[in-house]
DNA sequence: TAGTAACCGAGACGGTACGTCGTGTCTTGCC
DNA sequence: GGCAAGACACGACGTACCGTCTCGGTTACTA
């Protein structure tokens, strides 16, 4: 009817990831099996296999087709407003009661599974460092921010103590922690030790 | 005869450990079995069974029998020095070719089952983490960082990207990536964003 | 091609009981596991299992398999010929060095599961019971025993002694003592006692 | 204290068997293990093992410690009567709800332990059997029987055709039953057959 | 419009590992 | 020195998924 060209097809993916998301949220990642979502789903386990070589493969379609939307900087010439304002939502997903579990359940499986893990660093990871690597570039070519300015490791800054805390620590994420780090950041912590 | 209180208990409790992390390298944390460990060592399963209550905890377990002296900073007096020191002996632990694949492996399995998460915070992270702090903590009482240095987030900003590279971005964690972010928190960004 | 109708599963059950005797016969009832056999069988166990809920089951079904003909009865028109012949005939299946043993075992098997006990029944041992029985009656019909002859009680008389022999004293069955009874039955054991 | 010489040696043995009989009759042979019995008559497994070689053994000990009075044959004269009187007791000790299920179970576990099987025989079938042939005995002595009688054959169509009941078709053993077999013995199923 | 190829559900299949149970042997320490 | 307690190696249990496969029964393109 429509011009989708593999209707079938992909009414069965859509659902397949449909049900992965809803069983994932459910029992958790770890007794998610792809065999529990081809029988919840109605669908063949051969139709799954297909699409996807794994069950890591399959929760990061099934994550990362939810986005549809996608985090977009605006540009309002407020380089901290604009990075609190995306750090918020990118917090707001992984540590989020909904789907917070099942991400931090992929990037442990990306540590067994170097596609996973791969896969994981180019489809979701690296757009968003791009994204704001591009934006404190802007800033800098601006003059907002020292010629000197590390890029790099500032966005490493800005995600490696939330990772830490979402990974390790397990705490709970929250906007006041971002903020500290924003300030630490950009204010600095203070006078450089005398060594 | 010697003073060894329960001989043959321990002894079978090293054996499977030092089987488990020869038998990890080998075929790694996703292919390794507690049968095969088993196997390997010359144990029954239920002599694993009976000490750990997973792969997980067994592969913890195992791990952390490695580092008998574990990491001790000298107060030489030298914060950045000591700071140094100690994280260059953190990272080649946490990523060197001998352990680092299963240490990897394990925070991801941590990711899976809270027990494994809470036990790995407990008894690795949080003793490094209080050491770090400890450390930060004399250089601020001797004056050599100013009175309002926040201790812990200093602590996150100097782990927080060593992981992030570690687990999210799995690039090589070097000695000279380290440097980097030590100079970033006591040498600082450059000056601060005009709003 | 032919009309066989479930060529796949047809070929894995009679290979898995195939097995069964063939590893029955080498190592005897009581070392028999399903693991074995699946293992010989180059089955999976789940393919055992989802045909029999055991290993007696599993030896019922072999055992079973094997006389496809089954003993028919002729009619000659002696009874005691007749009857002469099949029971030779059993006692040649039970008794054998082949199968023997494994019949044995798994009457022994039917003492701690009721299932077996009446499949075995349902399915060998009344079968061959109301042959017996018919016969006798035919012959009864034709006036060659008395109207008042307990056909039943007949039966028992023939069975029992051959299996107490078999199970209970486990001593070796003979035509020559299937011959003894066989004269009993008919011929009587001599004058009735005097009270 | 007493002159018992062994007195915790007998103690425990007395224990065990105990505790193997109520234990039996609570979840049945098939579920009976040693390490149960060993668990709940507070008795070390060695203990057992020192005693019995397998559960057959052990079960095979404990049944027949409980007839010590035995089964003994008064002459009343009346050879039939006295048999009766005596294959009563044994089918109500055989298919009692008591112990029936234990005893039936121990014959079965005696088709796949020739050890078990010739104990069995030795001291409960044998001595029985003996008793019934040495009944018949007297009675062919005493001219009550022809002396052509066959007396073990006697014995074997007495025997024969209750535990064919009791093992085989598995229908319950009456008195009555009991009562059609000795008729047959001695009266005789009716006129030969005219082959 | 008929044929035909791809897709699909269902689930059988050979495997591997799971976590549990019972075996029979052993060691330890109490009494 | 017998005993309770239970650790130990071993083997099998019955279950759960894996990833591959075969089987028919629809689609939906192609000729």
């Amino acid at each position: 009817m429509t011009d989708a060209p593999h209707r079938r097809g992909a009414d069965r993916t859509e659902a397949i990831m449909r049900t992965t998301l809803e069983l994932g949220r459910e029992i958790g990642y770890a007794n998610l099996s792809i065999e529990a979502v081809a029988a919840r789903a109605g669908a063949g386990k051969h139709t799954i296999y297909r699409r996807w070589s794994s069950k890591g493969a399959l929760l990061l379609d099934s994550l990362l087709s939810l986005n549809g939307p996608g985090l977009d900087y605006p540009d309002t010439g407020d380089v901290v407003a604009d990075l609190r304002a995306q750090i918020y939502a990118a917090v707001d997903l992984l540590a989020g009661a909904s789907f917070g579990p099942l991400f931090q359940a992929l990037i442990g499986e990306a540590q067994h599974d170097s596609r996973i893990a791969a896969a994981l660093n180019e489809r979701f990871i690296a757009p968003q460092a791009d994204k704001t690597v591009a934006r404190l570039k802007a800033a800098r070519d601006q003059g907002q921010l020292s010629p000197g300015f590390d890029l790099d490791l500032a966005m490493a800054i800005l995600s490696g103590p939330l990772y830490f805390q979402l990974l390790i620590t397990q705490e709970p994420l929250t906007h006041e922690y971002v903020d500290r780090i924003l300030d630490a950041l950009f204010t600095g912590m203070g006078p450089r030790p005398r060594p």
